[in-house]
DNA sequence: GCTGGTATTGACCGAATGGTCGGGCGCGCG
DNA sequence: CGCGCGCCCGACCATTCGGTCAATACCAGC
């Protein structure tokens, strides 16, 4: 049964596309073959190449399919309302939930990232990253220019530590999760909520921390 | 001019290690051939099969060297002294340094973590791991003790949040890079020191933060 | 000079790779 | 019907891959 949408895109194309995207996920480009990729999507190699020019073209396209998903997916968590705090909290909360639904997707986008040799589609990889950060940027100005929050911190900074800390969890989970003192390896939403506590309060008990001999 | 140490390996043992560490860490496993390797190295493809019974082991050798190298390396970042603020504020600004000056190293062990299909050296990779963890809760744990840090939070939860801040920094320092409201990417020690400000002091202006609606 | 082990090499192997080609299958349309 | 055209395939190609091997060059000790 074909979906009730006239769907654009020939469904062999497609599937071609989601074998592709199964096998890049796990292993590097060179080390997924064309037969790999043939056999898993149950078509002859010579098919691909009547839908992609070459091994290049089918990993763009697959990197630009994820990119994008992934694009949306991340869309979502930035809405929400309520306090700035509140933000605070549900943004983390959802975006570290979106990395852990789609984990393909994640590591598919950012071994992009870190791959220095061949920058294949880093503008495709950059894109989501854009959007967290000017997303989670507007919403601590506002926390400042609304004086919830301090005003001598740098929203950037900020932002880059939580983003940082959710991909941190989402990339060493399997790792945290043998040593014994982590009990929040399989508690992405406690992680969270610790994490935004601790942004939110500091480590200090007073505020009064001496902070003359930074160096 | 040769080593005033006697050398236990022999040179040319080293020379193929050294290229295949240069090659190993900028492209994947599959991405890298021998002869790639042997050109690189000045030697020819069939000698390296003198020293390496195959490539799998001639990879661990390299991963073997790198991961050692970058436990010493990062072991020094450990070591400080004075009140538990200031070790954290030299922990964080010299473990990130720690980073930045090798970064083939750190890539090349990085690789091996996030890779899912073929988990050649986990083994090697996760030691660096252990190493800076318990060293930064031991830390943190001292701090609780004596009073200076507060008492309610997780240590091994603030040990990964600072090490993933800078993770996250090294990783994506490139990206960080394109946007203007970052002005930290060319300034790691600026960077680690907001970081460290930021977990020490928290977000909000008062300590009397409602952290009742965490949900 | 001879010997034996180490270092090093070019030539070679079978297998697998990315990619091509000619043709067959099936379906809509004149 | 038959004609054309997307879709799809088995067979094939050149190249490269990891790995082998017999043969050197080299050098120390006798």
């Amino acid at each position: 049964m074909a979906d009730l949408l006239p769907v654009i895109e020939c469904e062999g194309r497609q599937r071609i596309l989601a074998a592709a995207e199964d096998l890049f996920s796990d292993k590097a480009f060179d080390a997924v073959s064309m037969n790999a990729i043939a056999l898993q999507a149950g078509i002859s190699k010579a098919n691909i190449y009547h839908y992609f020019p070459n091994k290049d073209a089918l990993y763009l396209a697959v990197l630009r399919d994820a990119s994008q998903n992934l694009r949306a997916l991340l869309h979502d968590a930035v809405h929400a309302h309520g306090t700035i705090v509140d933000v605070l909290r549900h943004f983390a909360r959802r975006h570290l939930q979106a990395l852990l639904d789609r984990p393909q997707l994640v590591r598919l986008v950012w071994r992009e990232i870190l791959e220095k040799g061949a920058p294949r589609a880093q503008e495709f990889a950059e894109q989501g990253f854009a959007d967290m950060f000017t997303a989670l940027v507007a919403v601590l100005k506002t926390g400042q220019s609304r004086g919830e929050l301090r005003g001598d911190f740098d929203p950037a900074l900020v932002a880059t530590l939580l983003l940082g800390a959710n991909v941190f969890f989402f990339q060493s989970r399997d790792i945290l999760r043998h040593y014994p003192p982590i009990t929040f390896a399989d508690d992405p939403a406690g992680y969270d909520a610790g994490v935004v506590e601790i942004l939110l309060r500091g480590l200090v008990p007073e505020s009064s921390v001496d902070t003359s001999h930074i160096r």
